[in-house]
DNA sequence: GGGTTTATTATGTCTGCACATAATACCTCT
DNA sequence: AGAGGTATTATGTGCAGACATAATAAACCC
């Protein structure tokens, strides 16, 4: 009898689905006769199933059924580190240079991307992190100094980044990767040619409506975003 | 009363964790104890709860209780189309020109990453999608033959991606993106600079043991990936 | 035949209970 | 006091039954 329990019965409807017993489109059976086939309860069914349908393997309708999906869209999951995590964590040691600090307007793009109201400015701060001393990645960062309460005024001792971690956790926000050439002060910074492939990292958050930050991130060459399937 | 839901519930618990009513690094009381105050069964608070500690909100041990995160290592969910199905969802005409199709020796370091024994030989294909008629992406495959029992020999009526897709879904491998300058090929085929910073997918399936393919998309300038944390 | 209402059905979720498991806390023995 | 075994505790998972919900299929009327 044994309940192995539903990541084996996952297990088991993932082979079945590789092993083309049930084909892609068409329908498998309902719940309750699985769970009657695999001699477990309807909610440990369910569960199996579930989880295959997030990881896009499944997909299931009320009263349609459950299939398997025709275009397997991968869902992957990235883990998006703190800076300084992500250096420590490859055993490297973790330093950063303050190098701009100022209070101004910010290039439209950004404010229209915040939504926020115009003529209203920003602190704009510009970090290098490095990694073994080596520079790492550079940061270009614009704070929204009305939301942030007791915001340090220097961020010489704590990096901004880390700050914000500490004080304003969990917020909303969507963040995006791209490629682009570096600038003449990305190329300088991480010793690259100017115009250099970059990766770029940008995240957005908001408390509520409320914008916090926008954060532009251009990685040292070499950097690479990587997952298991 | 009134069950209003453990995605409510989970809203409920996340809004005291971002009002800092419990802080992050101590803990919050158990799970009966919660469902209690709430209201609902244990089962449903252990689903709300279970579903933060996947989202990296909380930290979960036996016996020790459940915790605000700390480090809140954002985990990120992308999903991962297939190149058609991206860009037909974006309202554009999918075509494709299959450039080249031979069978040789794999460069070293793709040899080495699909672990494969030295000698064999695998299929090279490279293709351009378009979208709209104008440049999409460069794909670069290879194909492990003998893991493909009924490979189709004319890949110019359907792309290698979506066959693969169809009959060989729901493998295991990894995914990495990075930043590349754009190869001589690439720049004519996509119509840029060579040199050009490019946006680079990578990945790699296996069927168990057995290496099916490698993959390496060249994305046109101006190529996103972006999702809502 | 076409359009609208009603019945059916599969999934989604909740409850209350039980036992399993892992990790800590405690207690005993030397 | 220190080492090792035992008890306690919070989470993890299981089960059976119930109702809710959404979407399809059937029945119906004109």
């Amino acid at each position: 009898m044994s309940s192995i329990g539903w990541e084996a019965i996952r297990a088991e409807v993932l082979r079945r689905i590789r092993a083309r017993e049930w084909q892609p489109g068409e329908g498998i059976p309902n719940e309750a006769e699985l769970a009657r086939a695999f001699g477990c309860a309807r909610a440990t069914m369910n569960r199996a199933l579930r989880d295959l349908a997030a990881a896009g393997v499944l997909e299931r309708r009320r009263k349609a059924g459950t299939r398997v999906a025709l275009h397997p869209v991968r869902k992957a999951r990235f883990d998006i580190p703190v800076t300084r995590a992500e250096i420590e964590g490859r055993g490297q040691a973790y330093s950063f240079d303050l190098l701009s600090e100022t209070v101004e307007l910010p290039p439209p793009a950004i404010a229209l991307r915040l939504k926020l109201a115009a003529g209203l400015s920003l602190a704009h701060l510009c970090t290098l992190h490095r990694a073994d001393g080596a520079a790492f990645v550079y940061e270009d960062r614009w704070l929204n100094l009305a939301a942030l309460p007791e915001i340090p005024r220097d961020f010489r001792a704590v990096s901004a980044n880390e700050w914000l971690v500490q004080n304003m956790s969990y917020t909303f926000g969507d963040i995006a990767f791209s490629a682009a050439p570096a600038t003449e002060v990305e190329a300088q910074l991480l010793g690259v040619a100017p115009g250099a492939a970059l990766f770029i990292t940008e995240r957005m958050t908001w408390v509520g409506e409320v914008p916090i930050t926008a954060v532009r991130l251009a990685h040292a060459p070499g950097y690479r975003l990587q997952t298991v399937l």
